[in-house]
DNA sequence: TGAAATGTTGGGGCG
DNA sequence: ACGCCCCAACATTTC
């Protein structure tokens, strides 16, 4: 039986259940098909990555690969024809424009006989199963996690690698390059500098971290120079490594706290998605509809200052400064540059989470979503409304010595210690900006606009 | 996965 | 020895 499989953000050829089983049997066209008309198109540096993480896996592949940009409703039709495709495999959707897509798809593929058969390949616990009593789902994390996930059947063991893959041999003319998903302009060569996009480098990043970082993680993680958070988010993000085998992984190792944190971080990966699933009016509307009626200000100046990392706040400024040159920031610090944008700058989560969308290498539709609007406080289980950081003593106690500050800001590498989170206090001007707000009345403005919500 | 304001306690200096 | 004040350190409440 001949078949097109459908990759799609698991690109690997490990662990993978759509590759083990559609390769167990048939002869078959391995595809990627890029597809911004049905789904959100990604972002550049998303693009970067997608391109490098599909390099990766042709090669592995036996660069078998097909490649093919437009719309997967009439691609496919295309390709089914072409070379009398008997089956379409593809990845079981979640989101629901990929679900969408998938019904859609559905019925196309059923006019035309053929047979779309989906996988799980993405989420340990799929969404519609995990439910409260009442059959309602979550939406407070912990609860989530503890009773639905932890008590929920264990998730499925990783399928390991097909064995033999049949390729279907035609000539193929089609090139990753086709796709045109690195820009014309070479920001991203400095990307290179930071990350090997490579399943085995996935495998070996992992390895290493459960061999070395992870037993202190729950002490050393909120520290961002210490380096001992995992680093795997973009390669989750594109599949790259299997969450499955990740889980199945951890849970070999001895019991311990440190252990169970991280995770709950996966956990909080599951509840993204599941938050998503069941309200998809999420990804564009506030989670808390009372806060539509928040009157955000939205300056563009104050934008600018802070993608440009130029609040005149060190910390802020070294985080989307880290964003700029490496396409990914430090947990933490993620969420002090969220919180300054939204509670500080009064701009709406939505243009925050279209910068990082275009911007982080591990951009995932819905973590950031739900990630955002747990900052701006109007999620599900979000940060309080009053809950502010302060990005002076959040980098004092995170970051004390300045190693990441500085980094990042290097014109502040002379500051003294004591004032390098608040350098306007010293009497020396650095060649560094003046803060562009006055935090301290910044966060009592938000207050009352935010207790107005409330 | 916060911070600031407010309240409480206890030790030391000092008359 | 005692009472009083000051204030740091810690705890609780409030935003």
């Amino acid at each position: 039986m001949k078949s097109l499989v459908l990759f799609k953000n698991n690109l690997r050829i490990n662990d993978n259940p759509l590759l083990y089983y559609s390769s167990k049997e048939d002869t078959i066209i391995p595809t990627y098909i890029y597809d911004d008309i049905n789904v959100r198109a990604l972002g550049s540096a998303s693009k970067y990555w997608l391109h490098n993480s599909l390099k990766s896996l042709n090669a592995d592949l036996e660069n078998r690969m097909l490649f093919v940009s437009g719309d997967t409703l009439l691609e496919v039709p295309i390709l089914v024809k072409k070379y009398s495709i008997k089956k379409v495999y593809i990845e079981k959707p979640y989101i629901h424009e990929e679900v969408k897509l998938y019904f859609k798809l559905e019925q196309i593929l059923n006019e035309l006989a053929v047979e779309l058969i989906s996988y799980n390949c993405s989420l340990l616990w799929e969404p519609q199963s995990v439910l409260k009593a009442d059959k309602s789902p979550y939406k407070v994390f912990t609860p989530f996690y503890k009773k639905g996930c932890l008590t929920s059947d264990n998730p499925d063991q990783p399928v390991g690698k097909p064995s033999k893959i049949n390729y279907l041999d035609f000539e193929n003319n089609s090139s990753l390059n086709d796709l045109k998903l690195l820009d014309k302009t070479s920001w991203h060569r400095k990307l290179d500098n930071h990350w090997k996009i490579t399943e085995k480098s996935a495998h070996k990043i992992f390895d290493n971290f459960v061999t070395n970082k992870i037993m202190t993680y729950k002490k050393e993680r909120d520290f961002p120079h210490l380096e001992k958070n995992s680093r795997l988010s973009p390669f989750i993000r594109f599949g790259m490594i299997s969450i499955h085998r990740m889980w199945r992984e951890l849970n070999s190792l001895n019991f311990d706290k440190s252990i169970e944190h991280y995770k709950s971080e996966l956990g909080w990966r599951e509840f993204s998605y599941y938050l998503l699933h069941h309200f998809p009016y999420m990804s564009t509307q506030n989670f808390q509809r009372k806060f539509d009626n928040f009157k955000w200000e939205n300056s563009t100046e104050k934008l600018n200052a802070w993608q440009k990392g130029n609040t005149g706040y060190p910390i802020i400024d070294a985080g989307m400064r880290e964003l700029w040159e490496t396409g990914f920031i430090h947990n933490r610090i993620r969420m002090v540059v969220g919180s300054f944008l939204v509670k500080n700058l009064l701009i709406d989560w939505k243009i925050g989470e279209k910068w990082f969308w275009d911007c982080l290498v591990d951009a995932d539709y819905a973590s950031n979503i739900a990630s955002w609007q747990w900052v701006a406080g109007t999620g599900a289980d979000a940060a309080p409304y009053f809950r502010i950081f302060n990005p002076m003593l959040q980098g004092k106690k995170f970051d004390e010595k300045g190693y990441y500050t500085t980094k990042y800001v290097p014109e502040l590498k002379e500051a003294p210690e004591k004032i390098l989170q608040n350098p306007w206090e010293h009497e020396t001007k650095f060649n560094y900006p003046d803060p562009i707000i006055d935090y301290k009345m910044s966060r009592e403005n938000a207050l009352k606009k935010y207790q107005e919500i409330k």
